[in-house]
DNA sequence: GTCGACCAGATTGTCAACAATCTTGTCGCG
DNA sequence: CGCGACAAGATTGTTGACAATCTGGTCGAC
């Protein structure tokens, strides 16, 4: 009988895990060129595979398709990741904002604990789990709101600038900055304040959008 | 700049542009199956540019492609027409108060015109004129506030959401309400007023949201 | 009579080969 | 010596056929 081999080789999915694990990662050089056959033998799987994959990272904003000339990653440039930040700022402000409106007490709970979690990881000076915790808090924000639109719209937005979002997160410095700011969102979400999370959200995002400037210029 | 080679006939764009195409205008009914073999004959192209054609429109929004399963039109609901414009509330806010810090004397006049445009619009009963200059207003919002990554989201949206709007346009009075909301947009863009701009969008389109949500009661 | 397994039809996913297009290196001419 | 035309190579776009999967209906068992 048919040994179904390494199950369900759905090859699409095959090769669109592997590069959009290895774009986000950054295995995968920005500029790069990815040629449709190269990729297909790579990963063992056919081209029209390989080009389904490619069109849906197009979709998705990792990947840059031109006519006739192929396919590379996206380089996002900082001007771009600003723009990129200019527009969470506003939704996350929106999610803040009906997060606030929609908490439960045990959702409040939640956010207050990861809120002393944050506190820790600063004060044990581990920037690895304080940025654990960072997105944790964003997706649980985004969750909480129950808005699936802008939701999809972040996680879109977030994967273009994971690459710049890695290298704020190494500045020396850079928690001590923004834990204040995350944890006034906390409080105003708990405290069932729709306006005022959005104004610290948007605070928070105006914060790292001055951060990815300097970093611009350093 | 070399016009759009259209000679090429290259079936996905023909594809691509005539599905679109009738996606927009309605003649395809929203939950309609969409059979990739019954598209390639019908419009005379190989099957492979009929499934590329969807997968661009499915990353649009505009169509839901289930694995084994097909395409059909996307149906979107009222809420969900709520969600997006509320995302379209937040990110034409920052359009507009973009613009309000960009614009040029010469822009500036553009807008006050168009302004003036609405008003006899309106003041003629003419729903169709109306219409088009709104649509135009907020095409030269997004294009005057220099932020590509949020028009880009704004299409998609927008998109989305073509049948909503038109259905909203035909309600009596609705353009006698968004009059002097839209007006309060350009005066506060033509006075360099970001606040007071990102404000009136905001107004305005959490207008369109109450408009939607009684369209769902009727 | 109802429930579950099975089978035929339809539809999507995948594959390898062909055609169209673009890029690059080379040659000839001014 | 520089510049434009040309051809070879490489890469994408397209085509048709095949395999895998899902849907709906029918048959048989309990």
């Amino acid at each position: 009988m048919s040994v179904a081999p390494q199950e369900g080789a759905a090859g699409t999915r095959t090769a669109l895990e592997a590069l959009r694990a290895a774009l986000l990662t950054g295995d995968l050089a920005p500029g790069q060129r990815l040629v449709e056959a190269d990729l297909a033998a790579a990963h063992g799987v056919s081209r029209a595979s390989v080009r389904a994959a490619l069109m849906d990272l197009t979709a998705e904003g990792l990947v840059e398709r031109i006519p006739h000339r192929g396919a590379r990653v996206r380089v996002v440039t900082v001007e771009e990741a600003v723009a990129i930040t200019e527009c969470r700022m506003v939704l996350e402000g929106l999610c803040a904002a009906k997060a606030a409106a929609r908490v439960d007490d045990e959702q409040a709970a939640v956010l207050t604990a990861l809120g002393h979690r944050l506190q820790e990881a600063v004060a044990a000076g581990d920037p690895v789990a304080y940025s654990a915790h960072n997105r944790e808090l964003h997706r649980l924000l985004r969750e909480m709101s129950g808005q699936e639109v802008a939701t999809g719209l972040l996680d879109r937005l977030n994967a273009q600038i994971v690459r710049h979002q890695f290298r704020l997160a190494l500045r020396a410095g850079r928690p001590q900055v923004s834990l204040p700011e995350h944890l006034a969102i906390i409080d105003a979400v708990v405290q069932r304040d729709p306006q005022g999370a959005e104004q610290a959200a948007r605070t928070h995002l105006a914060s790292v959008i001055a951060a990815l400037q300097e970093s611009a210029d350093g």
